[in-house]
Order: structure tokens, then C-alpha cells, then sequence
DNA sequence: AAGGTTTGTGCAAACGTTTGCTGTGGAAAA
DNA sequence: TTTTCCACAGCAAACGTTTGCACAAACCTT
């Protein structure tokens, strides 16, 4: 036989499907007597419920989307390693869309979760978008959404960040306690608010140290290798003690650099950088980073959107994580 | 209004839902004319069809599961970038579930794809997995599934592997060239049929080569930071000149200890890896390993899974994929 | 013993689509 | 003119559930 079916119970039974469907679902309504007889072919025949049937029937999908730029290695495991517990411990189901960091892979993505009728949607927005609109169309519905580590500044849902100038102020203010006054900065995307907040906080915090910004010690960087090219290019042309990288992937750019020139860490060049915690363990000495946990982002935006769905949260929060400097090597 | 369904378009034109459904999906029953109203209208209301109402009806759910132990940053993500690249291309969604390497887990993750009528399943077994009868309700629907990386010999199924034997003779034999005869080996949970494999392999070329295998030379561990320790105890305990590390998160283990114990790669000890090919970059000099590429892993994978679905492969297909070894530094 | 309440079950509609069949009007063919 | 055919649209069933309502039988009240 094909799947059976509350059907296919219902007619072996002499029953109606409704009585079947009341049997399975412990329903007060329906004699101990039937359940039992019930539940025990349905067990035997292997029964599963037609989840398609049940939510259309339900309206709802049972489905949380988790809208990602891209697949990295650093940040991103750990995130979805907390999202896909929060969310399974919940009995939702998690979907995963990429969008390559194109605006218009994120719009269809908006799309498809629209179509697919998902209950909540965690987002970490494509470096190609500058504005919400595109998701008025869940907003519209009242899909609650949720915006994590890559955010805009205007958006009106719930949202988990961190201080980015805060954060790079303890970095730059822990270099310039050892004494370091000649700092190289390497960035990510320029599009993306977090590079640029890290940024601003970068240069406003060497204005309170009263060291003079300069723009040939900083970088903006893709990725790891093009991190490592300028990396180089600032330690051969500019007298630097120290690097600043933003992000993990950065940080391994830097030290890449940093160990091609084979110069020693921390004596001949310190780094510091904003990192989830398990790549600074790859080196030896152990990088000095400033902790920013994937791991409390994913499962912070995971409660949020559930206490959203569940109606507990009702206007729009937005926490910013505490980050702690974890001193592994000096600097 | 809330959401518009074909049946608010067919009322608002005077139309039956029927010609109304027509009307969008472009059939040729429906007369231009009408064809256009509809769809502008369609248009205008920011109509989206209700995939759950058309996947019941079309008893299909559009939906491929990726079953998978857990999150790690090494193999993981290049193989879910290539998995969901080819289900995005081919109108499929991708939904992740994780087994925490639990036996229990990966068990309710079947159920899960039953109920949920996915159309297909890409499979790296928990490691508690040692047989693959809870897959049977899954087979026995003849539901597509194609197992990956973590495999049992024993499947009936399409899978991708690598020739774990082959490879690992190929890292030895080059560490033998470069006149490597004490070679330690790091090896990952022995639950593993790569581990086991692997070090099968080890083993026979050992012989091969007339190098006799001493047990105290290898070690198996968990995780990096594990195969760090056990790392530095062989170099501690035992006399070898080279190591090799069946895995990226070994790999980082092993050049943890070594730069603990201030040793320079290659001279004072070499050390070769099979290695996606992204964390050997890390390093300076940067570590030779043989290239086992999770991206081919995931894209065979997706292409297998997608064939069996479309009917146009009918018997299981084992495919091994080729290694290649990358010399970036010397051993 | 008549009325009221409880208990268990069935009926049918609904969720939003798709699709085989039927039916109509008009054009083309005879 | 009559027949044949075709283009177009509607009807209704189906996908597998859930659930409000109705209803019968059995059980309590007075």
C-alpha cells in the first residue's frame, strides 16, 4: 500500500476520518476504546501524518526561514548551530535560503517564504541592500521577522547586533594600553553597516586617544586572501606595531601576512581582532579578540523570533550583545 | 485584505477559479484576453500562490532534506554551498536537519522528511549510526536518497564518497618520498567509516613501504583542540619527523602542538593533511594536503540526488571522487 | 417516567489549488 | 443548411486533514 492515510484507518475500521483524525490527536471526545483500536493500527501500518495536509488545513507551515548572504566558515556555523536547536526545540522546521549577497536572490528568497508560507523569518541582510522594501511584502502579512549581525539601521522588527564602535573602541584602547600608537585596520564590505560603524568607532576612538587617523594603515577587504594582499601592502609601506581586523576572516588575512613576512606575534607586530572565538585557537600564541559570539547571536535572534511568533513580543526589540576582550596572547 | 487566493481573483473578474488558474500558469486553454486580466490583476493585488495548497494538491512538496551530524566549519560549508546552489537551480527547497551524531535524532529527522514529503535526501550519517534500517520507511516510500562523506558500506542507495585507502597511500607515499619513515598519524572518531578506512589505509602503506606500524605513532580524537593534545604527547613521547592529519580539523590540531612546541614546518617537522583546501591557507607556510573538496562532494551529491528524482537514473551509483595533492610547501 | 445532560460518533465544509470532464457558442467544412 | 470541430470557460472532485455542528444513545436528574 501506498502512505496510508486517516482515510485509509477510517475505512478499516468502519470509522470516519474525523473520529481517526480526533483518535490520533488525543482528543477528549473519542472513547478510550476506539483510540486505542486507532492508534494501534495506525501504528502498525506505519501511519504519518500528511504534514502538507495538516498545514494547509492549520494555515500555518510550521516553517522558520533563515535568509543568509552566504555560506562562510567563520561566523556562520555557529550561528546556524544555535538557530537550528532553538528552532527544532520548538517543532518548527528551519529552510535555509542564500542569497550570494545579491539583492535579487534575496527578494525571490522573500518570495518563496511568502509562497511557502513560513511562520518567522531570520534575516542577515545581503551586502547589496541598502533599504527594506523588499521585504514589505512579508511585513505586510505580518510574518514576523527578525534581523541579525547584518542589519540596517532603520529597520522597525526586531534585531540582534552588537555595539560596533563600542566593541572597536575596547580593541583599539587595549592595543593603545600596550602602546601601540601606529594601527593598521583592515575592514570588510564598505556596504555593510557593521564595517561601517566598526569603522567610524576605529577612527573616532583613535581621536580620543589623540592619535592621528590615517587612511593608508586601513583596508577594506573581501576576503581572507585580499584581507592578507593589503595586509602586506600596509606592512611594507607604512610603519605599523600593531593590525586591527574586524573579523575573523580578516584576522587569518593579517596573521597570513603577517607570518609570510615572518615577523613574530606580538613581539615585531600585535593583532587584535572581532572574532567568534575558534579561529584565534588555530595560531600559536592564541589570538587576542574581542569575543562575538555567533553562537548568542543565532540563539538571541532565535528567541526573539519565537517570542515574536508566540506573541509574547509585541513591539519590535532590539538587543545589542555584550562582547568580552579575551586575552590570549599579549599584544 | 489578507493574502488574495485564486478564488478572490475569480470572484473580483466573474471567473471560475479553475480558468483563473489557468490563466497564470500560462495554459493554452485560456484566451489571451482573459489570460491578461488575470494576471494583471494578479499583479496588482501581489498575488503569490499558497505552495502549500499547490503541494498537496500536487502531492509533491518541492522540498530536499540535507540530513547532516552537525555544523562544523571545516567540510560543512563549502559542501552546503555546492548542495544548495544545485536545489535552488532545479526549483527546490532545502531544508537542514542535524543529528547531532545521535542515533535517536537522525531517526526523528527521517520521520521528519516522511511527513513533510520531501522528494529527496542527502545523507552524512551521526556517527552512532552503524546500520541504515531507520532509513527504511523512507526506501520503502521510494523516496531518493543519496548518502555522502559519512557512509556505510552496506548501502543500496546512490552515494559519494572518496577512495579513502587511495588517498590516504597517496599523503604517506609523498611523505615517504621526501624520506619521512616515523609519521605520526591523526585520526578523527573511529566510529567513522572514513576514519576506519583511512586508517586502513595507513596501515597497508606503512607496509607497503616496508615502515613498520607502531600503534603509539597515532591517535584518534574528537576535535581539534583534542587532537592538539594528542598531538603534543606523540611528539613528547615518540621520535617522528612527519605528521599526517586525516582531516582539516586535525590538521589545525597538529599545527596548534607543533607551533606549542616552537617547531618550524617543514624542517624540524613536516606535516600533510587531506584538507578541503581553505584552512591549509591559513598558515605560513601553507600546508600541503591532498584536496578533498567539499564543494564536488556536495555538487556530485545534489547532481546524483536530482537524476534519481527525475527518474533518469535508476540504479545506485557509488561515485569516488579524485583526489589531487597540493604542494604548497615542501615536507 | 419524563425531561435534561453527557458521551461518542458522523456529516460536511473548509484550507487553496489543479485537472478531467462537460458544455457552450461560433467558425469552418461539407 | 447541417454537421464537425475547436476554442474557451465552468463544474466538481480531489489532495489529506481538521473542526463546528448535529445527532443518537446512554446516562443522570427530579
Amino acid at each position: 500500500m501506498n502512505r496510508p492515510t486517516i482515510t485509509d484507518i477510517a475505512r478499516l475500521l468502519q470509522l470516519n476520518p474525523s473520529t481517526v483524525s480526533r483518535a490520533l490527536n488525543n482528543h477528549p471526545d473519542v472513547s478510550p476504546e476506539t483510540r486505542n483500536r486507532v492508534q494501534e493500527l495506525a501504528q502498525e501500518l506505519g501511519y504519518a501524518p500528511n504534514q502538507l495536509a495538516v498545514n494547509l488545513r492549520r494555515r500555518h507551515s510550521g516553517l522558520i526561514a533563515l535568509l543568509v548572504s552566504e555560506m562562510n566558515m567563520f561566523f556562520n556555523p555557529s550561528v546556524f548551530r544555535a538557530i537550528e536547536q532553538a528552532v527544532y526545540a520548538n517543532g518548527y522546521q528551519l529552510i535555509i535560503l542564500q542569497s550570494n549577497n545579491t539583492l535579487s536572490r534575496e527578494q525571490q528568497n522573500v518570495q518563496i517564504c511568502r509562497q511557502l508560507a513560513v511562520e518567522g523569518v531570520l534575516v542577515s541582510l545581503a551586502s547589496e541592500a541598502q533599504v527594506l522594501a523588499h521585504f514589505a511584502p512579508l511585513l505586510d502579512q505580518k510574518v514576523p521577522v527578525v534581523f541579525f549581525d547584518r542589519v540596517l539601521p532603520q529597520n522597525h522588527s526586531c534585531s540582534v547586533t552588537i555595539d560596533d564602535v563600542a566593541i572597536t573602541r575596547q580593541a583599539i584602547q587595549h592595543l593603545a594600553e600596550n602602546g601601540h600608537r601606529r594601527i593598521g585596520g583592515l575592514f570588510g564590505d564598505p556596504n555593510l553597516t557593521i564595517t561601517r560603524e566598526r569603522f567610524r568607532g576605529f577612527k573616532e576612538v583613535l581621536q580620543e586617544l589623540d592619535i592621528s587617523f590615517e587612511e593608508q594603515l586601513t583596508a577594506f577587504a573581501q576576503d581572507s586572501q585580499q584581507g592578507s594582499q593589503k595586509a602586506l601592502k600596509i606592512m611594507e609601506e607604512q610603519n605599523i606595531s600593531a593590525f586591527f581586523a574586524m573579523s575573523d576572516e580578516l584576522m587569518v588575512g593579517a596573521v597570513q601576512a603577517i607570518e609570510q613576512k615572518r615577523l613574530r606575534i606580538p613581539e615585531e607586530i600585535a593583532i587584535i581582532a572581532i572574532s567568534d572565538g575558534f579561529a584565534p585557537e588555530f595560531y600559536n600564541p592564541k589570538i587576542t579578540h574581542i569575543r562575538h559570539s555567533g553562537y548568542e547571536v543565532g540563539a538571541n535572534a532565535a528567541k526573539l523570533l519565537l517570542g515574536v511568533i508566540r506573541e509574547e513580543i509585541k513591539d519590535p526589540i532590539h538587543v545589542q550583545l555584550e562582547c568580552k576582550l579575551i586575552e590570549l596572547g599579549s599584544v
